[in-house]
RNA sequence: CGCGGGGUAGAGCAGUCUGGAAGCUCAUCGGGCUCAUAACCCGAAGGUCACAGGUUCAAAUCCUGUCCCCGCUACCA
């Protein structure tokens, strides 16, 4: 096959925090078929994949767990690194961010930008989270308030270093719009250019002192790199860059990167940061970054029995590798988010899986052995709807190619079962089976037969990238070798005359959507009913609990009834709310994040929960100077929360 | 008037850039076939392509306005 050149591929490295559920498996098995198909093209692929494994909360965690961060995250990687073989994706490497040449490339990289005057020592002025000694940004904030404890959080600044943005802004700008496939898809491309980089970007902050688990700076102990350089730097370090200039071979042969696949969340950091890092390096950017969209977890009527969390290898076990990888692959729009279901997951295994591709696989083989006792030939005797089928089997490689160009992996996978459902008609068509009964049809028989395992042979190895393990059994039963992929848009990849299996195995065994949802209900127990329509079940999230707290911990605390006495909109805002609450002795005016939930209207008279002696704050530019408690599912729904029996405004709450 | 994406058959989606008879998968109904995994093949029903205007011989597609949904951002103390 034709040398087409180096193809570098990566995913974003998966954060070390524990085992990756089936939307984080999601990118590793897209980058997995892509890596595969690009192979299959003839490039030179290096596929890299790896754990980001440093942070405040990586140190957190262990220290929970009683363990040492290095012991936390190397648990972790196991854990991930496991999952990503169960999967069958090939990556070439797996980089962590606790590496040794990683973090030494990362100080140098560090020192470097430092010594060039790209990163200088300023102070951060941030909001500071003083139980937690944590700065954090606005945007960091969950719920105006620490992400790490909840608590609230004051203005404060303390020394850091750097990253000059600014001055690169204007190069990347150039750099963007001259690139008009750099950001994938193109919707991700006008949020960063009109919410970031036209507003102004602003330096970013690129050491912290508050913890300890990072990449120190060399020259300054007490600060360890900020995360985001750390981990964005791996497509560098994990192919041999060098701050130093004495880069690998394979860092010349293969930077800059083909393409960086990574979750929606993220294209801020990679089509923003990372190239200005680049920039300042002195090195290419990346040809392009796609922020793929997120598998999620429906939740539909079979609620009860369902969770939130959904694990690959929890359906590896029901289903299979390739099946899971094929509905990872297939069942995702382009730019819109997906979803799974256990019913979508059945429908789709049963209706393609099942019965189109593994009853054609199955019926072909049988009758080869039934009327030709497995030997297939081509005995030339040829018919009009011959060609009608190979224009269809023909054209799939042509049609797969220009899908993955444009990384539309579904519709390519889409391409090659219309492939299989053309030779399932084709078997209607030509009747094998009556042909079978007459002697003096046998020639024509067996040319049908052959056309069939040569268009299967074509289909198989197309669906090599996407379902190799799949694609590898059905070549087996049919005796076929791996064809080389610039033959499949050609007749004859089947050889003729040779001998198929004798005994074909089922390639996915039909499952019964009620026998799957026992097998669900076994796994993840319904909580017993205790709420009405019990369609946010929770039994299977697993809670991110907060650190024990004193009972003088909660003394600091001033919780009052309060009656909501008047209630506006506040006018530059979507979502707030700004309510004068009577909590007693006093009148509070509080901003609140519920419009989206409660109607002022509705508000008034409303006797709520407030927390009174929070510090005052300003939100959209009204001031706040409380805070009214809610309760908040996973989906975001939002109750207030009021006393069950009648009590007075100002009444204490303890 | 912050920026962007979307609203197409019961469900899930494609088609919109480059106007030219509304398509795919599943579900439903009818028929065919029996090689095969209750499979496979054919056909039918089912859409005012969010709404209202406009351009055009012709609009899901282009233009204008309106209504909903969803991201991102500022601001969910």
């Amino acid at each position: 096959m034709a040398d087409k050149g180096p193809y570098y591929i990566t995913t974003a490295i998966a954060y070390a925090s524990g085992k990756p559920h089936i939307g984080n498996t999601y990118e590793i098995v897209l980058a997995d078929a892509i890596a595969r198909f690009k192979r299959q093209q003839g490039y030179e692929v290096f596929f890299q994949t790896g754990t980001e494994e440093h942070g405040i909360k990586i140190e957190e965690k262990a220290k929970t767990a009683g363990v040492t961060p290095k012991q936390f995250v190397d648990g972790a990687y196991n854990e991930i690194k496991r999952i990503w073989d169960l999967m069958n994706t090939s990556y070439d490497k797996f980089i962590r961010t606790t590496d040794t040449y990683h973090e030494k490339q990362v100080q140098k990289i560090f020192k470097k930008l430092f010594d060039q005057g790209d990163i200088y020592k300023g102070s951060y002025e941030g909001m500071y989270c003083t139980p937690c000694e944590s700065f954090w940004t606005a945007s960091q904030l969950v719920d105006g308030k620490c992400p790490d404890c909840g608590r609230p959080v004051q203005p404060a600044s303390e020394e850091a270093y750097f990253f000059k943005m600014s001055k690169y802004a204007p190069k990347l700008i150039q750099y963007i719009e001259d690139h008009p496939e750099f950001i994938q898809p193109p919707a991700r491309k006008h949020e960063m250019i009109n919410n970031f980089l036209k507003p102004g970007l602003q330096d970013l902050c690129v050491s912290r002192t508050s913890f300890t688990w990072g990449i120190p700076v060399t020259f300054d102990e007490k600060h360890v790199v900020y995360v985001w350089l750390d981990a964005l730097v791996n497509y560098i370090t994990g192919i041999g860059y060098d701050a130093g200039g004495e880069h690998e071979e394979l860092y010349k042969s293969h930077w800059p990167a083909d393409l960086h696949l990574i979750g929606k969340d993220i294209v801020r950091f990679h089509t923003i940061y990372w190239p200005i890092f680049l920039m300042a390096l002195g090195e290419p950017l990346p040809k392009q970054v796609f922020g793929h969209p997120w598998l999620l977890v429906g939740d539909g009527k079979m609620s009860k029995s369902k969770g939130n969390t959904i694990y690959a290898d929890t359906l590896v076990d029901m289903f299979g590798i390739d099946a899971v990888r094929y509905y990872m692959i297939h069942e995702m729009p382009f730019d819109n988010d997906g979803v799974f279901t256990w019913d979508t997951m059945v429908e789709r295994y049963n209706s393609e899986l099942a019965n189109t591709l593994g009853n054609l696989v199955k019926r072909t083989i049988s009758m080869g052995n039934q009327y030709l006792g497995g030997v297939i030939e081509d005995r030339g005797v040829k018919d009009d709807m011959d060609d009608d089928l190979y224009a269809t089997v023909l054209s799939a490689k042509a049609g797969v190619e220009e899908k993955m160009a444009t990384l539309h992996v579904a519709d390519a996978v889409t391409v090659i079962f219309d492939l299989f459902k053309r030779c399932n008609k084709y078997i209607d068509e030509t009747t094998p089976w009556i042909l079978g009964k007459e002697e003096d049809k046998k020639d024509r028989l067996s040319t049908v037969l052959y056309n069939l395992c040569d268009c299967i042979t074509i289909g198989a190895s197309l669906l090599f990238p996407y379902m190799p393990d799949t694609s590898k059994a059905i070549l087996e039963q049919l005796g076929s070798k791996e064809i080389s992929f610039d033959l499949l848009d050609k007749r004859g990849a089947f050889v003729s005359g040779t001998k198929v299996t004798e005994d074909p195995v089922t390639l996915f065994d039909r499952r019964k959507l009620e026998d799957v949802l026992k097998e669900v209900e076994k796994l993840y127990p319904a909580k017993p009913a205790d709420a009405g329509e019990g369609d946010n079940d929770a039994a299977l999230t697993e809670l991110e609990h907060k650190a024990q707290i004193g009972i003088d911990d909660f003394d600091k605390l001033e919780l009052r009834v309060g009656v909501i006495k008047a209630c506006e909109a506040v006018e530059k805002s979507k979502k707030l709310l700004c309510s004068k609450v009577d909590v007693g002795d006093k009148t509070l005016q509080i901003v609140s994040g519920i419009r989206k939930h409660y109607s002022p209207e509705e508000m008034v008279g409303k006797r709520v929960m407030v927390i009174v002696n929070l510090a005052p704050a300003k939100l959209a530019g009204v001031e706040s100077q409380g805070m009214l408690l809610c309760a908040e599912n996973e989906k975001g729904d939002l109750a207030l929360m009021t006393p069950e029996k009648d009590m007075p405004a100002g009444a204490l709450i303890c």
